[in-house]
DNA sequence: ACCCAGGGTCATA
DNA sequence: TATGACCATGGG
């Protein structure tokens, strides 16, 4: 299939169809931080219910989640799936966090070598770590996700077998350096990916109406 | 009863 | 370098 449309058209056309997201839901960088991690691999309602829990037990906070118990930590994380794992990875990432000396002092560090450090942490893997950069501390980073390589790969712009790195310099390189932006684009994208149905190349409803029946025509203009 | 979800790690070839 | 197993709950 022929490429019709761009990048960024891309982002303008899901602009125009779904506006603003209001992304990530979260009161704080921390609370996103900790998001992100829960929501690996897991639908958004139970990571809620997660956080609930910490928050109904004052355990919002890297010291606390520090402190924990693992088999406690686990029991307020049950919801949010692979509890015993993301215990692990977010006690993880706290101790980092507070051996850098806290969110004031990480938040200075210069994006690349923030994007390092995060990649040194035991269950940070690049999507996670590009959300904290994006939705935490606000900087211009794409993050590339499963709905990312779907709906591009259907609109032929790329293969979507390609490595992290090179779909995330691909995106960046096509757009200027907005986090606001980015961070619009990539809410559009996870909110319309849910429309596409994940059958390859495409499911036998997709090929009769040419593209998936719920989600808007991306591929002309 | 299946499939899927806002991934990452580890072992294996 | 590139797959596959594994992690685990909850909704459709």
């Amino acid at each position: 299939m022929k490429a019709s449309t761009s990048i960024p058209k891309v982002y303008h056309k899901l602009f125009a169809a779904n506006g603003k997201q209001h992304w990530w839901p979260g009161d704080s960088a921390f609370e996103i931080m900790v998001g992100a991690v829960l929501t690996q691999n897991t639908a958004w309602t139970n990571v809620e219910r997660a956080i609930a829990n910490l928050i109904q037990a004052r355990a919002l906070s890297p010291k606390a989640i520090v402190k924990a118990h693992p088999r406690q930590l686990g029991k307020w994380l049950r919801p949010s799936g692979y509890f015993n794992i993301k215990a692990r990875r977010l006690k993880a990432m706290c101790r980092w966090l507070i051996a850098q000396g806290g969110l004031r002092k990480i938040s200075k560090i210069p994006t690349n070598e923030l994007r390092r450090a995060l990649l040194g942490v035991r269950g940070i893997g690049p999507e996670t770590a590009d959300d904290i950069l994006l939705y935490a501390f606000n900087r211009p980073v794409f993050v590339i996700d499963a709905y990312t390589r779907r709906i591009f790969s259907r609109l032929g712009l790329i293969r979507g077998s390609e490595k992290y790195e090179s779909l995330r310099h691909k995106f960046e390189m096509a757009l200027e350096p907005d986090a606001q932006m980015f961070n619009e684009f990539h809410a559009l994208i996870v909110v319309h990916g849910k429309d596409i149905c994940k059958k390859r190349p495409r499911c036998q409803i997709c090929v009769l109406a040419s593209r998936c029946p719920s989600s808007i025509d991306l591929s002309r203009r």
